[in-house]
DNA sequence: TATGAATGAGCATTCATTCAT
DNA sequence: AATGAATGAATGCTCATTCAT
C-alpha cells in the first residue's frame, strides 16, 4: 500500500468526521449534539474525532464552514451563467432566481443558516466569516453581472450592489417567510412562483 | 393585604422571571443559559423558577412568546399608520418601512429571531407560533393596508399579500445582510438609505 | 426541626465528606482518587460533594488540612506534658518522644505526611501550609519547653530550636527508615528502643 | 555499520528514554505524566517507548531505580572517605556530613525521594526496593566506618548501625524541615551549619 | 525497529430537576 | 409560596495502550 493511499484514508477519515459533524449538528443543534454521537455517525472512535479536530468548537467550525464554501460554490457557479443571458433577460434572472432559490431551500443551505445564526452569541467571529464567504460572496458576483447588463443597456443604470442586494431580499425573504424559517419543505412550484414574482418586481424597477 | 395585592406580587414575579430568563436566554443561548442564572437575575430562588413556570422549555417558550407579542405589538401600530397615508404615499411608505427596521433593528427583534431560529431543530412549533405570531401578522396586517391602497387607487391593482411580502422583504433582507444578522449595529443613516431604497423599487413595481 | 438541627446536620454532612476524602485519598493518591468513590464512601451522591467543596483540589485541600491539624493537636498536648518533667527529666523526655513515635507512626500521619509530599509538585503551597501546621508547630512548642528546661538548669545550655530540631530528628529518622517511609508497621518495642535512643544520644549532648 | 554500534544505538535510546522519564516524573508526578510527554523529550515516538520499556509503570520502576542507584554511588563514594578520616576526625565527620547534605539536597535525590515517597500507595515493592538500595545501603556502609573507628578507639564503644542511623538522622531531619520538604533551596551556609551541628551532637555522644 | 493513527476506558464537572422545610 | 440542599444523568476530554505499516 502506497503511502499516498495512506494519505488519502487520513483524509477521507478527516472528511467523513466533517460530514458525520454536520449531519449531527444539524439534527441536534450545537450544545445538545455530543462528540459520541459524531463519533459513532462517522464510524470511528471518539479519541480519533478529537485526534483530528482537537475541540467540539473546532469542529463545529471546520465543518460549517466546509458546508459554507460547498453552498457558495453552488451559488456562485449558477450566478456565473447571468455572464450570459440570452436574448430573453427576464427568463434568464427567473433561471437564476429558481436555481438559487432551490439550493437556498435545499436541506444543507438551510442547516447551515441556522447553525451559524443559533452560535452567534457564543461564536461571534464564524457568523461573520460564514456570511462573507457566502451571502457577500454571492451578492459581490451578482452584482458584477448585474453591472455588467446595465452597461450592455439591458438594464437602466443603477447601483449594481444595491440592485444584486434588493434582488437576493425578493428571493430569500419570501422564502423564509414560505419555509417557515426552514421548518416547512417549500414545494416547487411555490419556488417557481416565488421567483417569477420577484424577477417581476425587479424588472419593473431596473428593467429598460 | 388584599387578595389583589397579592395576586399582583404573584404576577410581578413571573414577569420578573420572564424578563429575566429573556435576557438570559438572550446572553447564552438556550442550552448554555442555566436556569441558576435565570433564578438569580431575577432575585428568586430556583425552584420559584420551577413553582412558576414548570420547565426550562416551558420557560423559554413564554419568554419566547413574551418578546414576540411585545414586537408584534410595536410593528402592528407602524403599520397601523399606513391606514391614513396623507397626500405623499412614497413619503408614508418610507416613514413606515425606517420604523419597521428601527424596531427589527433593535436588540430585542434581533434576540427574539435569533433565538427562535436556534432552537427550530428541537422547538419546530415555537418557530412556527412565533413566526405566525410576528411576521406573519405583521404582513398580513401590511397586506390589508395595500389592498385599501390599491382599491384607493394609489397603487396599481396587485396581489396585496405578495406586495407585502415583498416589500417586508425589500426591508429585512438587507438590513440583515447589512447587521451580519445581528452582530453589528446598523447606524441610522444607513437605516433609512435600506428603507427608500427598499421603497423606491417598490413604488417602481407597485405604483401608478 | 429546629435550624440548628438542619444545619448541624449540613456540617456533619461536610464533615463525613472531607474524612471520606482522607481515607480515599490516601487509598488512592490524589490523582487515582475519583470523587465518585469519596462520594460513595461519605454516603452521598457526586453533585454534593461539588456544592460543599467546589473541586477535587479543593477537597483535597481541605481534607489535609482537617487532617493536619488534628495531628498536630495531638502532637502539641504531648509536648505539652513536658512542662512538669518530674524528677527524672530522662524518663519524662523518654515518654514524650515514645508517644511523639506512637502518632507519627499512626496511619493518620503517615497518610498526612505521604499525600502531601506527593502533591509537592502540584500544589507546592499546600506543602508549606502543611509543614507550618504540623512539624513547626510542634518543633517551636518542644523548643519552648527545652529552653525553659535549660533555663532551670535541667539541660546545659543551648540553643532550644535546633536542640529540638535535632531531638525530632533522632526520632522521625530512624522511624521512617524503620518503617520503610511508613509501608511497614513498627512495633511497639521497636518503637521504645528508637525513643530510648533518641534521648540517650540527645542527653549526651545537651544534658546537664 | 557494526552489530555493536547498532546495540549502542539502542542502549543509548534506552538510555534517554529514562532520562526523560526521571525528568517528566519528576516535573508532573507519576500519574499526571503522560508518556507523550516523555517520547518527546526523549525525542521518539510514543510506541517506541512501550518497546523499550512495556509500561507506564515499568517505565517508572526502571526510570526511579537508575536514579537510585546513581544517587547512592554518589553516597557510597562520600562515605568511603571515611576509611581514612585523619587526625581530627571531628572534621572528617563534618567534611562527609556536609557532603552528604549536598547530595540529598541535590534535585535528584530530591525527585526521587518525592517520586518513590508518593506511589507508595500503588507499588509499595519500589519503595522498599529504593529504601534498600539508598538509605541502607549508605547506613550500613556508614555504620560499618562507625565500627571501625569505635574499634580504633576513636569513637566509644557502641552499636554501630545506631550510631549511623542516628548520625544520618541528624542530617537529613533538619534538612528536610529547613527545605520544606525540597520546595525550598537550603543555602549552603545553612547546610554547613546543619552539619556542624549534628556532628558536634554525635560526637557529644559517641566520641571518646 | 520505529511510528502515525486509532481506540477503550475513565473522570471531573455541570445542570435540570426534586425534596424537605 | 419560597427556598436550601441533594441528586441522576450527561458530556467533553485525556491517556495508556495497541495496530498496521
Amino acid at each position: 500500500m502506497t503511502g499516498a493511499t495512506a494519505a488519502r484514508g487520513r483524509i477521507d477519515k478527516r472528511e467523513a468526521i466533517l460530514n458525520a459533524a454536520f449531519t449531527v449538528f444539524a439534527r441536534r443543534g450545537y450544545d445538545k449534539a455530543c462528540v459520541q454521537e459524531i463519533a459513532d455517525e462517522a464510524g470511528v472512535a471518539k479519541p480519533t474525532v478529537y485526534n483530528h479536530l482537537t475541540d467540539k468548537e473546532t469542529l463545529f467550525r471546520h465543518a460549517i464552514l466546509a458546508a459554507a464554501d460547498a453552498v457558495t460554490a453552488e451559488n456562485l457557479a449558477i450566478v456565473e451563467r447571468l455572464r450570459d443571458p440570452g436574448d430573453d433577460l427576464s427568463a434568464a434572472l427567473s433561471d437564476t432566481a429558481y436555481r438559487l432559490l432551490e439550493v437556498c431551500a435545499a436541506e444543507r443551505a438551510r442547516d447551515l443558516r441556522r447553525l451559524t445564526y443559533a452560535q452567534h452569541a457564543n461564536l461571534p467571529d464564524l457568523t461573520a466569516t460564514v456570511l462573507e464567504r457566502t451571502a457577500q460572496g454571492v451578492a459581490e458576483a451578482l452584482a458584477d453581472r448585474l453591472a455588467r447588463l446595465a452597461l450592455a443597456g439591458r438594464l437602466r443604470p443603477c447601483d449594481p450592489t444595491v440592485a444584486a442586494e434588493q434582488l437576493l431580499a425578493l428571493l430569500t425573504g419570501p422564502l423564509e417567510r414560505r419555509s417557515q424559517l426552514g421548518a416547512r419543505d417549500v414545494p416547487d412550484t411555490e419556488l417557481r412562483a416565488v421567483a417569477e414574482a420577484a424577477v417581476r418586481t425587479f424588472i419593473a424597477a431596473y428593467g429598460t
